[in-house]
RNA sequence: GGCAGGGUAGCUCAGUGGUAGAGCAGCGGACUCAUAAGCCGCCGGUCGUGGGUUCAAAUCCCACCCCUGUCACCA
């Protein structure tokens, strides 16, 4: 059978796509809002490309440096490393649950990484991008390290609130210096903190203003809050920021004389979408066998670089990261920063620190990864903060997954099985036009679902296909071959052999937000091979097909879970 | 406080100058293949507040209120 959508996924060039996912941080477990924010829309991203037959290259890795990861070692008595570890192992096996399909998830604790980086502080050096600096800092002296604006509490010189931090606060809301406060103390150690002179790094954001201002005003792709939040900042003028700290975790700077100073973990962090790249293109998962192949991704004027992170990080992906970009003077800018805003929990921000949080390794524990994948796609917060109630998780879950999609498919395949000898029956030599028109709107909505998914309107797209499933319901109702079967054999062998391949279609739709249930449901179909490898395109489903005994593709959940889950949360 | 985004039906959200939309919830109906699912219809909104521009404003302008992010040493 040949459509409009085979000739789509034909006669194209394939193109070369860098997935660069944010690093999460390796001091503790992961939780809603990261899959939300991130990790979740970045692999429906990247499974979908794939299916378009692009060439994708899905990366990130674990964070392993910075301050909280070496407090919380000291805390627990252990070593960075050991910290670090236990939530990599943590971070892997959720991808694993989850279906986050990376290509390469590795850490910045490699000597690869450490490499890359500090090639890359080098050469920012030799082009005059990087200079030294004296700046005064609080130094907690039984500690003996010195202290982030956050570790810092004391009296607000504005307000003169007590318990003001050293970066803010909270009670005037202004943005304070720490060195502006009034009786410092140290929140490691209680000690009153000390003024001391320390030397670093800075990197002269200031040079690139001109530049990122020309390369910002044309991406007119941009969502709205990231291009203006970004040009606000290059209005206000850049302000140069030290990339070095007084810590002994983290990547060294390789120059004599620096051994008690690392880089800044953002510094070397943001490089990790370069370094993971390396360590792909060496390894064994670069079926091209060629360690150069990175370079495809990051030096050719054909690949595109897209960012998946939360706002809160936005500044450091449009415009510290793409400074470093052009000091290094090699390396393609981010082509898209889909930043997606926040899922907040009930009404209140998602938080590790505040409590209220569905950590991901319990959920897998209870439940199916694709009602949740399913959920945070259909209310993903991709203009506007949204929120996660378990009321709207099971209700998406029974009335959506449950009642529209998957009785839909278990429905088609239990008539078709109970009628038809369990093949797929064979329609009449002409279809009728509501048949037609089914099979011609499930057809077009390739491209229009594809058409959301690959400029990141996620949440539309699987709307357009959800509707698609509304359509295939009321077309079986209008033709009721449960009935029909009785009266008009044939009339019922057309509508079902419809809804199968109006079902096929579907299923390689939803492939990219429902993985795990697809793969189900292709084999069901009677298909063969994988529902990614065919393509984007509706695969037809023929006469005379054998097909399994159908089993349904999600569970209905009880109202219970609702109260037991709210129970978890407050406590 | 500055900058940015958001505020639309009971709930979750679409909608950027031309008669206010969807899903769910609520109410009613016809059906019964299916995980009591699916289908049809009804009910429901002074579009955060107050001004302004316009023949016409959810949409453009001004002021203000609320929520979120950010403001360079959290990451």
């Amino acid at each position: 059978m040949t459509t409009a959508t085979n000739a789509l996924a034909g006669d194209r060039t394939p193109e070369t796509i860098l997935v660069a996912v944010a690093w999460p941080y390796a001091n503790n477990h992961l939780h809603a809002g990261h899959l939300a924010g991130a990790y979740l829309p970045a692999d429906i991203f990247a499974r979908y490309q794939r299916m378009r037959g692009n060439r994708v290259l899905m990366v990130s890795g674990s964070d392993s440096h910075g301050t909280p990861v070496t407090v919380r070692a000291e805390q627990e008595g252990t070593t960075p490393e050991a910290v670090f570890q236990r939530y990599h192992q943590s971070f892997l096996d959720t991808w694993d649950g989850f279906g986050i399909s990376f290509d390469i998830f590795t850490s910045t604790d490699t000597p690869n990484h450490i490499k890359v980086a500090q090639d890359f502080f080098l050469r920012l050096r030799e082009r005059g991008y990087l200079y030294e600096a004296e700046q005064e800092l609080l130094y907690d002296p039984v500690a003996q390290r010195f202290l982030p604006d956050r570790y810092v509490e004391g009296t607000c010189p504005r307000c003169g609130a007590e318990g003001a931090r050293g970066d803010q606060c909270d009670n005037c809301g202004s943005t304070l210096d720490a060195l502006e406060l009034i009786n410092p103390i140290s929140k490691l150690s209680n000690a009153t903190p000390e003024r001391r002179a320390s030397s670093h790094f800075f990197l002269k954001l200031s040079a690139f203003t001109e530049q990122l201002q020309a390369w910002i005003g044309g991406k007119e792709h941009w969502r709205t809050n990231v291009r203006n939040f970004t040009l606000g900042m290059l209005r206000e003028g850049l302000k140069d920021r030290a990339i070095t700290r007084d810590l002994t975790w983290g990547v060294p700077i390789p120059l004599e004389g620096y051994d008690d100073k690392r880089i800044y973990v953002w510094f070397e962090a943001v490089i990790g979408y370069l370094s993971a790249t390396v360590e792909w293109a060496a390894s064994e998962a670069n079926p091209t066998g060629n360690a150069e192949a990175w370079r495809d991704f990051w030096t050719s004027d054909t690949s595109r670089t897209y960012h998946f992170i939360g706002k809160d990080n936005i500044p450091f992906h449009t415009v510290i990261w793409p400074s470093m970009i052009l000091g290094h003077g090699d390396l393609n800018l981010p082509y898209d920063v889909p930043a997606n805003q926040y899922l907040t929990m009930g009404g209140t921000k998602a938080s590790k620190s505040r409590g209220g949080v569905i950590w991901l390794p319990e959920y897998l524990e209870r439940y199916d990864p694709d009602p949740l994948r399913y959920m945070m796609t259909a209310n993903a917060p991709e203009t506007s903060d949204s929120d996660f109630t378990w009321t709207e998780f099971v209700r998406r879950n029974n009335d959506e997954l449950v009642a529209r999609w998957g009785n839909l498919v278990n429905r088609v395949l239990t008539i078709t099985g109970r009628n038809f000898d369990a093949a797929v029956p064979a329609p009449p030599a002409d279809l009728s036009p509501e048949s037609r028109a089914l099979i011609e709107r499930c057809d077009e909505a390739f491209e229009a679902v594809g058409n959301d998914f690959d400029h990141v309107n996620l949440r539309r797209g699987l709307t357009a296909a959800m509707e698609v499933a509304q359509a295939a319901n009321q077309y079986l109702d209008a033709r009721a071959p449960w009935s029909a079967v009785k009266t008009d054999r044939d009339h019922a062998a057309e509508t079902l052999y419809v809804a199968l391949n109006v079902i096929s279609g579907l299923v390689t739709m939803l492939h990219p937000v429902l993985p795990f249930s697809c793969a189900k449901a292709w084999t069901m179909l009677g298909h063969s091979g994988d529902v990614e490898a065919a393509g984007w395109q509706r695969t037809p489903v023929l006469p005379g097909t054998p097909l399994p005994a159908p089993a349904p593709l999600f569970k209905k959940l009880d109202d219970a879970v609702v109260a037991e889950e709210e129970a978890r949360l407050g406590s």
